[in-house]
DNA sequence: ATACTTTAGCGTAAAATATACGCATAGTAT
DNA sequence: ATACTATGCGTATATTTTACGCTAAAGTAT
């Protein structure tokens, strides 16, 4: 049995800001695809586990430490990289965008964020990546709160809400949503409040994970 | 770059027959692990897909062809196995027993279908692979109407109902779940009756794929 | 200053869904 | 015949979801 297949990973990394869901794209610097955007990704090295070799390629390629990672799916036709087959495992990420300041070295020649309604055309088949990740994302948050991984720690109510509607691409009753997160008692509310622009200021909430664990020990589970 | 990680795909390959869940095992003839039971699975040559490669192996492993197979998990910590760094690509699948004769060929020394509660000691990471089919086939059930691939293609009600029961672990009503999924308006009732010892004779059903599809094309989901 | 607009936050009523369980039915076993 | 067993249908109650009214606390326009 002599195989000669190669194996690399690649992340799906979302970040949201002000009502916007972005996704992190590098611009490649070498052929295969030279000059076309693409997700970051790289191949994996003998002796590290998949998750290093992730977390390798994002801090070199574009500078970021990501604290939400979820594999994703593997993907393996024969075809899919002109070099070769590669077999690429695919994760998807989520980041607070304004935690990390992104910068593009070794094989990566730019790295921007994109709105995910006006992505450019990428290599390999990394749409259908994108697209894979996109349709997880919007069914986990869902059943998880992985949602709070993509806001600042403390943040006011109608951040969550604004995420939430945004992600699940309906309108959510405010008054109800609130219900529903506050009886999931995982959300703490602080005495800090905020103003912005016009309107009542709001208290800002931070997520207890650690109230979330315990819950989800118990078979208490999440759900919107 | 020079890698030499190699590629292998793994199946957990569940089957139901009575009340009982089991899971399909070869013994291995080879070492490492020789005459040690695992779960089917072997590596993917060059120029197949991972699908492919499994069901290959499968048939040449077990005898079996899988009418539902889904991608799992990818494995792929740098000691899973002694020979070497391997990432093994998992998935499950589902079978009728009694559709298939299973024969032991190539790599496997036997076959054998196992009761889930009643598992020998496992190869490899298996049992972790294992646990995560479980894991996923628990949760699978009740928003997508895999079960039907575990039964006869015409069954009573009943059978559906012990299905569920038995992978969910608690008792369900009969009654409600009878309405339940009736009310899915995804099972087309049969003409035929089948009388199995005492009691009431029951009418057969059979799971409508196609309206299946239909509905869920309009987002209407399948829930228990 | 006053009226108006905007976002936040609380509560209640109605509609929909889930749960518990009674009872008739159609067969087999004795 | 009589008892027993699994099937199949229905109804009352509890729970959850959904719709939406109303007040509060800020900014903004006149």
């Amino acid at each position: 049995m002599q195989q000669s297949i190669q194996l690399s990973v690649d992340a799906v990394v979302f970040g949201y800001e002000a009502g916007n869901i972005s996704i992190l794209l590098i611009k490649r610097k070498y052929e295969p695809f030279k000059g076309k955007w693409a997700i970051p990704g790289g191949f994996v090295l003998d002796n590290e586990s998949l998750e290093e070799a992730l977390e390798r390629e994002l801090k070199e390629e574009t500078g970021i430490k990501i604290n939400y990672l979820e594999q994703l799916y593997t993907f393996g036709k024969p075809n899919r990289d002109p070099r070769g087959r590669v077999v690429s495992i695919a994760y998807f990420g989520l980041i607070r965008p304004n935690a990390f300041k992104i910068y593009a070295s070794t094989d990566a020649e730019q790295v921007q964020w994109f709105n995910i309604d006006e992505l450019p055309e990428l290599s390999f088949d990394h749409k259908e990546i994108l697209d894979a990740a996109i349709k997880r994302l919007k069914g986990k948050i869902t059943y998880e709160p992985i949602g709070f991984e993509l806001l600042d720690t403390k943040f006011p109510f109608s951040d969550l809400e604004k995420l939430y509607s945004t992600l699940l691409g309906r309108e959510v009753d405010r008054r109800n949503f609130r219900k529903k997160i506050m009886g999931l008692n995982v959300l703490d509310e602080l005495d800090e409040k905020v103003s912005k622009g016009s309107g009542r200021p709001a208290n800002l909430f931070q997520f207890n994970q650690k109230r979330y664990f315990h819950l989800k020990k118990e078979g208490i589970i999440f759900e919107i």
